[in-house]
DNA sequence: CATACAATATATCAGAGTGATATATTTGTC
DNA sequence: GACAAATATATCACTCTGATATATTGTATG
């Protein structure tokens, strides 16, 4: 059986609400940035396989529904608990910003303090993003369950304390690299 | 051009010293590890196709060396130094564990708090390991120029703030998911 | 009402990256 | 001298990414 990573996002994501392959792109955008992604490159092949594995199924809400929305089955909600109770596994890390500053020792400080505030910013504006979802969340804008929000909400301050921590670091790092005013 | 990745990371190695596909690896997983990775499956053909490109030269330091060294080209260092000044691309994220987490909520407490509890371990391993290497750092243990020694401890610095926020998130939610004691 | 633009929806492909595995040599060490 | 561990190179199936193509539906604006 082949470890498609994909397969279990879409699982998660078909066991809230049966959804086109759109919506689970749209879910996966809206809701899981910041700590997966997927794209439809991966979505629609993917969704191919489990239906004929009879992970989801085919289903139709509405008589005159045209757009294919896909449920997840009994098999697939098995799959899904299994992999669940797994222990998780490292991801691989790139970051392409990290590797350049390792190698940035020849370059000139203005340079590299203008990197460090560049990625700054993109972390505050990562930050703001977090707290305007927890803020939608507390203010039960969202349709979702009760259960659910404590597990939302986590996730959301695992974002907002490591955007904070990189914001730490970026003011850290400027300072030494400025020079010095008597 | 194709844009490879580890084209940029084996450059950046290789402006260090010549060195063979197995230091690029040994160095990727010592010094890189953390925010970057390389696996054989892909130092070899990057190498062979650079060597092809011009990027990268054979050298041999010993007359009786038998194992193959590479060194970086002038082409070579002029497309790091080019790719030093572009804007970093933003890597895509998988965490796996984070994808469990947010769909947990059918979940026994128990389980989640074992999930917690593992995952705090790992990153207050992670903190030790950055410890451990910005002590060797400071004691001049490595062989390694002045200039670079302030990128490679921001580097580490980074990581150990990372784990840091990351320990505390977990105690955090652990507390929120423990039964209350009266 | 037309027309333009954004959002919805599905699909494919080349190429980047991963993890596992095979294999052979050299170097230490008991 | 035997055996394990580290060094070294290579390949492959599979996963994942990003870009692109294309067609339809919804909605706003003159």
């Amino acid at each position: 059986m082949l470890k498609n990573k994909s397969m279990y996002a879409i699982l998660g994501i078909l066991s809230l609400a049966p959804s086109s392959g759109y919506d689970i792109k749209k879910y996966s955008d809206k809701v899981l940035s910041g700590f997966w992604n997927e794209n439809f490159g991966h979505i629609y092949p993917t969704l191919k396989r489990m239906l004929e594995d009879g992970m989801i199924e085919i289903v139709s809400g509405d008589k005159n529904e045209k757009k294919v929305r896909y449920g997840i089955t009994e098999k697939g909600k098995q799959e899904f608990d299994a992999w669940l109770l797994e222990e998780s596994q490292q991801q691989p890390v790139r970051s392409e910003f990290m590797l350049k500053l390792l190698f940035s020792s020849g370059q000139p400080r203005e340079n590299v303090i203008h990197m460090l505030v560049n990625y700054k910013e993109l972390h505050i504006k990562n930050k703001e993003n977090y707290l305007g979802i927890l803020k939608d969340l507390e203010e039960g804008i969202q349709e979702i369950s009760k259960e659910r929000v404590f597990f939302h909400k986590a996730i959301l301050r695992k974002g907002i304390l490591s955007s904070e921590a990189m914001i730490r670091w970026c003011d850290e790092t400027i300072e030494e690299l400025q020079p010095k005013q008597p």
